[in-house]
RNA sequence: CGCGGGGUAGAGCAGUCCGGUAGCUCGUCGGGCUCAUAACCCGGAGGUCAGGGGUUCAAAUCCCCUCCCCGCAACCA
């Protein structure tokens, strides 16, 4: 058996996440329950990155204590992942002693040989804005150095860090880049990756602060906390029960190196060099493909909270359905651009795709099956035309799509039986078949058609669209989750239900 | 010459790698059907595929130039 492990990026606990952020969870969870359709034992992994100066200080504004505060958001992220059925094997979150005692073991580890040394930060400081910037980022006027930002004088300022040694690595990672095409996806990420960076030459980066408290302690040297890099990437390894020195658990075993880590373009740098980086330091296997995703915006801005642009999953969930959410999200994001979302868009397209081609076609077969068969559909012979022929067709390419992780595509071919079956119904109106005793087999094979084309999409569209399927399935009277490889049976015994898709009115 | 992406019907997008009558959804106009969630099916109108030049029998697609929009530009998640 194939094993798969995937994973999300960790999202920072800094505030609710909108649904921008909730895509890539259900984009990684659909890719993982995809595998398990087709029969991998499949690991999919996702948490929190919960340290840092931004999270202490927004503790302090908001008067709690930095747990008290990620505990807080975590929950509400957790809420919007359940609203959205992100279902993972583990949840992970870097304020766990578990992640704790590892990272720390890790840093010495590199630390001791030799990966890990301390240096000197120097930039430049923004004191209003308390930001700081690099000596290629500051604007130099006239009267000095000033921000980039708001225009205000920059101080320069020196703070005594630990850098990791990524710059010892470059090489092998530029020829592991250059070797595994498939490692850094889509390309146009990877070309941005190795033309802005690779190329120019991969510089140390810094992975302790002394600035502020909240962090994992670097413990041979008091005063250092763990800045992001260490702490927040290697939650891929830990959450496995990676050790160090070399007494890793069963499940790193099993599933180490991930097949795919999904994460968002702004990301992309850390864990397409950085994380390498380390992994090499670590003398770990690289993951197998990085993947690089766009993000949804609303009304072609970017969300945010403070400007009330914010659309959270949960209220989509809630108002549409778990399915409209995730058909939405993963049918209408671009292949490469960022995508649009609005509460008209999403109800323009699950009406169409889901209530109006979808839901339509289960509810007008399912209805003909109990009126002129009382729902058993037993032809005496499986019929073969074009849309069965399209059926098998399409689920090829919904394969490959997925394979990509082209969900886009992926949706868009295991909807066209569906439409085509709803121009079937025309072609052969079964209403005027049954009007005609002598015709009864025909209408069998047509109806045979009409609910094979809906048994064929509720394999493929499951991934996606678990509950709705789910409920297809057992109006077509099949056990509720399938199997990808699933034969096709010689004939239904139907019972309608609830419309699985309503109509959504804004 | 910093890097990358985008500019295709009123709107939102696919097609561009592997040149060959420009496609999908929504909207709009007309027709059909009555099994169905006022859903479904057929047809019409609407585009000089940002602009210019080149290669070719043929270019949205390949090459060159220009314009516009967006992201990144190293320690910000």
């Amino acid at each position: 058996m194939n094993t798969f492990y995937t994973t999300t990026s960790i999202p920072y606990a800094s505030q609710k996440p909108h649904i921008g952020n909730t895509y890539e969870a259900i984009l990684t969870d659909a890719v993982a329950r995809y595998h398990k359709l087709l029969g991998d034992d499949v690991y999919f992994l996702t948490g929190t990155d919960e340290h840092g100066e931004k999270i202490e200080r927004l503790a302090e504004a908001a008067g709690v204590t930095p747990q008290q505060f990620v505990d807080t958001v975590t929950a509400e992220l957790r809420h919007e992942w359940d609203a959205c059925m992100v279902e993972p094997d583990d949840f992970i979150r870097t304020t766990e002693q578990r992640h704790m005692d590892i990272v720390k073991r890790m840093f010495k580890k590199l630390y001791d040989q030799g990966d890990i040394y301390k240096g000197a930060y120097e930039g430049w400081y923004c004191v209003p804005d308390e930001a700081f910037y690099t000596d290629s980022q500051v604007v130099k006027a006239e009267s000095g150095h000033v921000c980039p930002d708001c225009g205000r004088p920059v101080e320069k300022l020196k703070e005594e860090t630990y850098f990791f040694r990524l710059s010892a690595y470059a090489d092998r990672l530029a020829a592991h880049i250059e070797a595994h095409p498939e490692f850094i996806q889509p390309e146009s990420r990877k070309n941005e990756m190795v033309n802005g960076y690779v190329k120019p030459g991969l510089q140390d980066f810094s992975v302790s602060r002394t600035s502020f408290t909240w962090g994992v302690p670097v413990e041979f040297d008091p005063g250092h906390v763990m800045y992001v890099w260490v702490d927040a990437l290697s939650n891929y390894i830990t959450a496995l029960g990676y050790d160090p020195d070399g007494k890793s658990g069963e499940l790193f075993e099993k599933y180490w190196p991930c097949d795919v880590h999904i994460l968002g373009k702004d990301v992309l740098r850390f864990h397409t060099l950085y994380w390498p980086g380390m992994l090499m330091a670590l003398g770990l296997p690289l993951p197998r493909s990085i993947y690089g995703h766009p993000w949804y915006l609303m009304n072609s801005d970017k969300m945010s909270k403070s400007r009330g642009t914010a659309i959270y999953a949960s209220e989509l969930a809630e108002r549409y359905g778990v399915d409209c959410v995730r058909y939405y999200c993963l049918r209408e994001m671009p292949v490469s651009r960022d995508g649009n979302i609005s509460h008209e868009l999403l109800a323009s397209r699950c009406n169409t795709d889901l209530a109006n081609d979808l839901g339509n076609l289960a509810s007008r077969s399912i209805t003909m099956a109990e009126k002129y068969f009382q729902g058993d559909v037993y032809p005496e012979e499986t019929p073969e035309n074009e849309v069965l022929a399209l059926c098998a067709a399409s689920k090829d390419r919904v394969k490959g799509a997925m394979d990509g992780l082209s969900t886009q595509l992926a949706l868009t071919e295991a909807m066209s039986p569906v439409v085509r079956a709803n121009r079937f119904i025309d072609e052969t109106s079964p209403w005027i078949l049954a009007k005609d005793p002598g015709k009864a087999e025909d209408l069998k094979g047509v109806l045979y058609t009409l609910l094979e084309t809906l048994r064929n999409a509720s394999v493929t569209l499951y991934p996606v669209m678990p509950l709705a399927m789910g409920k297809l399935r057992a109006q077509l009277g099949l056990p509720e989750v399938p199997v990808w490889e699933e034969t096709p049976p010689k004939g239904f015994s139907v019972k309608r239900g609830e419309n699985l898709f309503p109509r959504i009115e804004l």
